[in-house]
DNA sequence: AAAAATTAGTTGGTTGTTTAACTATCTGTG
DNA sequence: CACAGATAGTTAAACAACCAACTAATTTTT
C-alpha cells in the first residue's frame, strides 16, 4: 500500500497548508482591526459576522455557525457585551435560551467592518476561479465526511 | 463587479470549510488520544510530530514548523516536559538557543501514535486522488500568497 | 401526570495563543 | 574593539478552547 501512504503524507501537507491560510487570513484581519482602533479579536469578529447577517438568535445557534463550543460562546458574548456591541435577552418562548441582539454600536461597527471583510476575501481569491474553488470544496467536503463517518 | 463579490462570497464559504476539516481532524485525534489514555493535546502532538522526525532542534525551529509563536512553544515544551516526553538542553554552539530532545518515553510514544496519524490521514484521503489534493493545494497556496503580498 | 431524557446556558479548571516587555547572547559594521 | 541591531527564549496579562459537572427549563416516555 505504498500509494495509500503517499496519499496520507499528502493529506498531512494539505492540512498544514489549511492552517497556513487560516493564519494568514487571521493575521491580516487582526491587523486591519488594530490599525483602525477596533478592539475586536478574530473570534469575536466571527460571532459578529453571524449577527450582522441576522441577530436575535440563540447562543447555541452562534456556536453551531462558528463551529465553536457553547462554552466559548458564553465567554465571547461576555466580552462582546463588555465592549457594548451585543446584549443578551431571555427568550420568552423557551426560557432556557438567550437571544443575542446587536446594539446600535454593534450594528454601526458592521457597516465599517463588512467592507474590510469583502476586501479581504476579494484579495484572497485573486487569480482563483469560482470553478476551482467549487472543485476544491468538493474535495474538502469529501475529506470531512471521511473523517466524520470513519 | 458582481462577479468579484460572488467570488469573495465563495472564498468565505471556502475558508469556513477549511476550518471544518481542521476541527474534524482535531476532534478525531483528540478522541484517539483520550481513548488510549494518552495525555496529549492536539497542539502537543504537533510538536511531537516534528520531534519524532528529528529531535535536538531549537524551540524557534519547532515554532516555525508548527506555525506557532515562540511564546507558545515555551509553554508547550514546559507541558511536554512535565509529562516527561522531552528535555531542554542548552546549545553549546549558541547559548541563546535551547535544543529539545525526546526522552525514551517520548520516543516510545511516537511508535504508538505515529500509526494513528497514518491511519487518520489515510482515512481522510479515501476516495480523494493525489492529483485532486495537488490541485487544491495549488489553489490554497495561491490564496495564501494573495493575502501575504496584499 | 410523573419520571426520564434532552437541551441551553454557566462555572471551574487546564491548556493554548498572542502581544509587549524583558534578559541574554550573538553578529556585523564602523 | 565597540556598539547597534538582530535573535532565542522567558514572563505577564488578556483572550480563547475544551472538558466535566452543574442548574434550569423543556420534551419525551411510560
Amino acid at each position: 500500500m505504498a500509494k495509500a501512504n503517499q496519499k496520507a503524507q499528502m493529506a498531512r501537507q494539505f492540512t498544514h497548508l489549511l492552517l497556513e491560510l487560516r493564519d494568514e487570513l487571521r493575521r491580516h484581519l487582526q491587523q486591519k482591526f488594530r490599525e483602525n482602533n477596533v478592539s475586536l479579536t478574530y473570534e469575536m469578529h466571527q460571532v459578529m459576522v453571524c449577527l450582522w447577517t441576522k441577530d436575535g438568535i440563540r447562543q447555541q445557534d452562534l456556536a453551531d455557525k462558528t463551529l465553536k463550543d457553547k462554552t466559548s460562546l458564553t465567554y465571547l458574548i461576555d466580552n462582546l457585551n463588555k465592549r457594548g456591541l451585543v446584549t443578551r435577552m431571555e427568550d420568552k418562548k423557551d426560557r432556557r435560551s438567550k437571544l443575542i441582539f446587536l446594539t446600535n454600536k454593534g450594528r454601526e461597527l458592521g457597516k465599517i467592518a463588512e467592507p474590510w471583510l469583502e476586501e479581504l476575501y476579494k484579495l484572497a481569491s485573486i487569480k482563483v476561479t469560482i470553478t476551482e474553488m467549487e472543485e476544491s470544496m468538493k474535495i474538502i467536503q469529501k475529506m470531512i465526511d471521511n473523517v466524520k463517518t470513519g
